[in-house]
Parts: structure tokens; sequence; C-alpha cells
DNA sequence: AATAATTGTAACCATCACTATTACTATTGG
DNA sequence: CCAATAGTAATAGTGATGGTTACAATTATT
């Protein structure tokens, strides 16, 4: 797994957190987001678009449009936004193995019930953190 | 992340420890290992390679050829299997964000820390659990 | 009302990782 | 000698991903 999707997010959430604590009530259009990220607006629009339905963010279209933050970042834990933009978590694996073979038979859900826990794992260790702490840590590394 | 090959390389460790403990001293061609898995053959003996260097499996070529175990099924952690095979674990992140941009300084150092503790909170998951203690939940769920 | 800025999407393309498959050589046991 | 097997290269198909262009709809500003 190497999408960029998870980081994409997580820099626009930071962002937006950044910008509201700085002076609110503005809305960040997806090309400056963008461009403090280093990709495509087209592509945070659609990060931006997955994070509006998990209602974490809102975006006005139009001029002076854009987008900002819904929740307050002491409420967003790092899970919500990971869980917003990847579905799937963790390596995949065969539902089925060869029947006539008593591992092949069993082995599927014993995998399955590994990756599971390594999930559960994962998503606990981004349970932890919100996003107002992470924006703390970025803002004493600026200084 | 949906790559099968930790669930591949999970099921090929379960079947030559099951096999193992059956009866030792024989050998498992990858075409029985395949066939279990309901895999290409040449596919598992790619993961067997890669298993090989990680010093977990041994084969030998020939008549009578194949794989088994290297290491007792007692000293070999889940967590030695996944790296064994999948050599990037949990999302990507971009190295550099835009330098004009104080977040976009700042936030990738942010975000890989946070992946950092990510894969830490997974690989620690799997560090948890032995093949042999895998294997027994296997046979039990064989009854 | 006109204009400029902006989102929301669709369409398309390039790239990459992964799995499957075929084919071949080298090795080994019987 | 022969059959079985690993090792590996080459190739192809597939799916996810990110980038890009294009355009309709919406909104603030003038």
């Amino acid at each position: 797994m190497t999408s960029l999707k998870f980081a994409t997010a997580l820099h626009v959430c930071l962002l937006l957190a950044h910008l509201e604590a700085d002076g609110p009530g503005r809305a960040a259009p997806s090309s400056l987001l963008a461009s403090s990220i280093g990709a495509n607006p087209v592509v945070v629009r659609r990060i931006l678009a997955t994070l509006t339905a998990a209602g974490l963010v809102t975006t006005r279209t139009g001029a002076g449009g854009g987008a900002w933050l819904a929740v307050k970042p002491t409420k967003i834990r790092l899970a919500q936004i990971y869980q917003a933009v990847e579905e799937l978590v963790g390596p995949g694996f065969r539902p089925k193995g060869n029947p006539a073979c008593p591992v092949g038979r069993a082995a599927p859900a014993v995998i399955a019930a590994v990756i599971g826990e390594m999930n559960k794992a994962s998503l606990a260790a981004l349970s932890r953190q919100t996003l107002a702490e992470l924006l703390k840590k970025l803002e004493m590394s600026l200084s």
C-alpha cells in the first residue's frame, strides 16, 4: 500500500486547522491546498469530497469558496481521516482455499483473523491522536 | 494495500508447519502448496524465494525436492513473515511539501511520523503471535 | 447584469504493483 | 536415462492511483 490518499487528507486537514486557528471564517480553495501539498487540485477536490461525505469538512462553490473544517480539530481523531479516504485497510487475503485440503479449508479464516488484528492495531494507534494534537506538533516544529 | 503476498506467505508457512508436525522429513513441492492456496506455482515459488532469503524456509531442487521450514514454528513470529514478503508497510507519503508554505514545509515530517506509529502498531500486533500458536488455532478449527 | 473564481465531476491517460502464465535451464532421485 | 522439481526470465492482463483537461453549476464582486 503506497497510496498517497491518507497523507493527502492529513495534509489537507492540518492546513485547514492551521488556517482556522490563524484567522477563522476563510474558505481555502483547492488550488491553495494543492499548492501546499504538491498535488493536483482535482485530486485534492476528490479527497475533499470523501472528507465531506465523512462529515469532516464543508465546501462552498463559487468565488470566495473553498473548504473548511466542519468539526473542531479537538474532535477529529486521525482514524476518522484514515477511514474516510481508505476503505480497505491492510493486506488482502483469498476468501477460499482448496476444499480438498484441510489446511486449504481452514487457513483463510485464520489468516483473515490475523489481518483483522493488524488493522485493529493500526486504527487504534491512529485513534490515540486528535487532529488538534497533531497540529500542535506541527506548529512546534515551525519555530 | 490489497496485495496477497502476506496471505500467501502465511498460508505457505502454516501448511509447511502442519506437514512437519504430521510427519517430518518431507519436502513440499510448490505445486502442492499452490493447490492448497489456489494460486499459481510460480507465484508460490517467488514467495518461497523471499522466505528463503529471510532464512525461514529451505528448498531443494530436483525430484523429491520442495520446501520445508528452516526454523521451528515456535521461533517464527508473524512479523518476520510479513517483513520477508512486504518491504513497504502502510500508506505512502510525499517527502516534500511546498517550501513557500509553513504547513507545506512541516507537514511531511509530521505525517511520516504518524504513518510510522501506525506501522509500528501493526508489526507489534504481528509480533505477538508465533507461527506455532497460529497453527494451533488452525488445527483447533479443523475438528 | 457581467465577470471572475471556484466546486463538482466526467473522461481519459500513464504508471505501477501484482498475479498468472509459458518457457526454459539446472538439479536431483530413482 | 528419465521424471520431477526449483529457479527465473519474459510477457500479458488487471486494478488502483494520480495527473490532466474540460465543462457545467454556483457564488461573490463590481
